[in-house]
DNA sequence: TGATTTTTTGCATACGTATTCAAATTAAGA
DNA sequence: TCTTAATTTGAATACGTATGCAAAAAATCA
């Protein structure tokens, strides 16, 4: 009894050589539509499929990309692994999934990216030291920062036009407050969180309004407990602008939870326009990413860099827009 | 230039066979602690890693495990991701994320773990036709659905006691009100909806109190316009039961902007007790499912027959809890 | 120490595919 | 129809690892 069948089992039923059945199933590889078509009908007589471990032996690349992630609380985040999926999908390749608890990607979580030989790999809400980072380049694959960038120029990401965004906010926000506000950021040692307070800040500061910054964590607790600590200083600010949403949600409900009217007394803006935005417990005026732009410029960049590796890396920032709600 | 370095390079600067450097590097074969102190020097040195690929042909298995999930919107799946994914890293298994946009799964997704020959798969949220389920178990591979279960016994699956937590719910309910009450499913083709509303129906029956039954699909939206359509029925019912939490965060939405008080005029209990089932906007009474419990027994199932497959099959039942806050 | 058993090592091979190169077939040209 | 060019096919090989088997080494026993 054989368990497997094999490109040579094929061949024989068909007529065939073995290299004749591979040239069937390998795309761009010359074969009569005669031969095809018996070598077709002969596959699937007995079943066969190729085998992608003794193709990705011989072709030393594989049709997998690993993608690294942390935050999958925030909303944001199986969303984008959703549309990353099938994306790569309809372009033959599969993910693998890395789920990583540390802010920084383990050393054996590269090892296993490395063991596959991973065609590329994605990285989210999720930072990585630089002779890591390194290791992929001295293996030639391509790698893609999503929703991150490192302050060194050397590696692709992709991101929100984060500084516009949080230009516009302020912009928007000064138009209708002038009293004090407050940033409150996600983990400081993120570029999201640090270019979303600069727009900001530099906006507010040109229109003369002055703002104080709490540091969060990117999560609802987050969130809540920075609103606790806002209402715990006295003074009401005009607005809050969280580095996302789910920040903003946790500081929507501790507000309401001491009889603080939004947006009365205070206006809240977010970041992301994750589902939960628009509902109607909060209705979060927020700005939106737009995931499906962000994941097409990955992907492109991805499978030209994997077709033809050139290790040229650039910071894509992709637009997003305002979206308008109750909060505000 | 060589870009990969394999086993027979470090073989050669450590002075050994090839043979000697797989079996350092393969668990459970036998090698001299000197050798084997000789083999890991070399490879440190010339950074060798076992190539997976070849591995996986020459043994014939890998390290693989399939998961397939579709509603990654819901909360409680990335969640179930999450833990997976670090579980299985503990054993050494990675894990190759599939998602699909049907209920049911594509072929097309089958064919994909079938070429990588995976270890095991874990279906979540998501159903499969018979036959291709069969596909699975003729090569050998073990299979679970997560959160569902399959009519046919043949197929292993392990939930949460899903008669026995909707039972204990209706005799909580049914302690607090006698009027009319409201059941929302899930998608009805699925086991998890069905079940919930049995012990639901069977308790309530009992006990002498009537319920109407709504069709939704286990999601935010499709929560909030039942909830509409309950009100524009006419007449409030005392409690609604919601097959999910997302969905009871849909209709307490709907309910409040009608200005219906919970639980005043109607209490409300969801299923899951997901994260933002605990947010102070929310404080919803649910069913706790015990993710961590139901992943172990997920994994071990799964481990256990890669080890030694026999193909017995069990529909696994754990208990959950039952979480009370303000909605009731 | 010498004989015998146990353990470790190395050699050779197999896994299933892609691909080079020469042979064979087909197509084109006259 | 015959020659020549172009295309398709098949045979052989390589990818990097695990493993059966025999040889070598080490350990055990007397």
């Amino acid at each position: 009894m054989k368990p497997t069948v094999n490109a040579k089992d094929v061949a024989k039923l068909a007529g065939v050589s073995q290299s004749s059945v591979s040239r069937v199933f390998f795309d761009g590889a010359k074969v009569t539509e005669k031969t095809r078509q018996k070598v077709l009908a002969a596959a699937k007589e007995l079943g066969y499929r190729p085998n992608e471990y003794a193709r990705s032996l011989i072709t030393n690349s594989s049709k997998i990309i690993g993608l690294v992630m942390k935050g999958v609380q925030n909303p944001f985040y199986p969303q984008v692994l959703k549309q990353f999926t099938t994306s790569f999908k309809k372009h033959g390749y599969s993910v693998l999934f890395v789920h990583t608890n540390n802010d920084e990607i383990q050393s054996d979580d590269i090892d296993t990216l490395l063991n596959y030989n991973v065609a590329g790999v994605i990285i989210t809400d999720a930072s990585m030291s630089m002779n890591v980072a390194e290791a992929f380049q001295a293996n030639r694959i391509p790698l893609v920062f999503f929703n991150r960038k490192l302050t060194s120029s050397q590696f692709h990401s992709v991101c929100c036009n984060n500084l516009n965004a949080s230009r516009k906010i302020a912009e928007y926000l000064a138009a209708l407050e002038t009293g004090e506000m407050v940033y409150i950021s996600g983990n400081e040692d993120t570029s999201t969180s640090r270019e979303r307070e600069q727009g900001f800040a530099e906006v507010l500061k040109q229109r003369g309004i002055a703002y104080k910054k709490y540091t969060s964590d990117f999560s609802y607790n987050g969130g809540y407990e920075t609103a606790q600590k806002i209402l715990s200083a006295g003074k009401i600010p005009s607005a809050v602008f969280a580095a996302n949403d789910i920040m903003a949600l946790g500081v929507m409900d501790a507000f309401r939870k001491q009889g603080v009217q939004i947006p009365e007394q205070v206006k809240v803006i977010g970041f992301d326009n994750i589902d939960m935005a628009s509902w109607p417990a909060y209705e979060l005026t927020t700005w939106e990413q737009p995931i499906e732009k962000m994941v097409d410029e990955t992907v492109n960049y991805l499978l030209s860099e994997i077709s033809e590796y050139t290790g040229r890396a650039r910071a894509v920032e992709v637009e997003g827009s305002f979206v308008e709600r109750k909060t505000t």
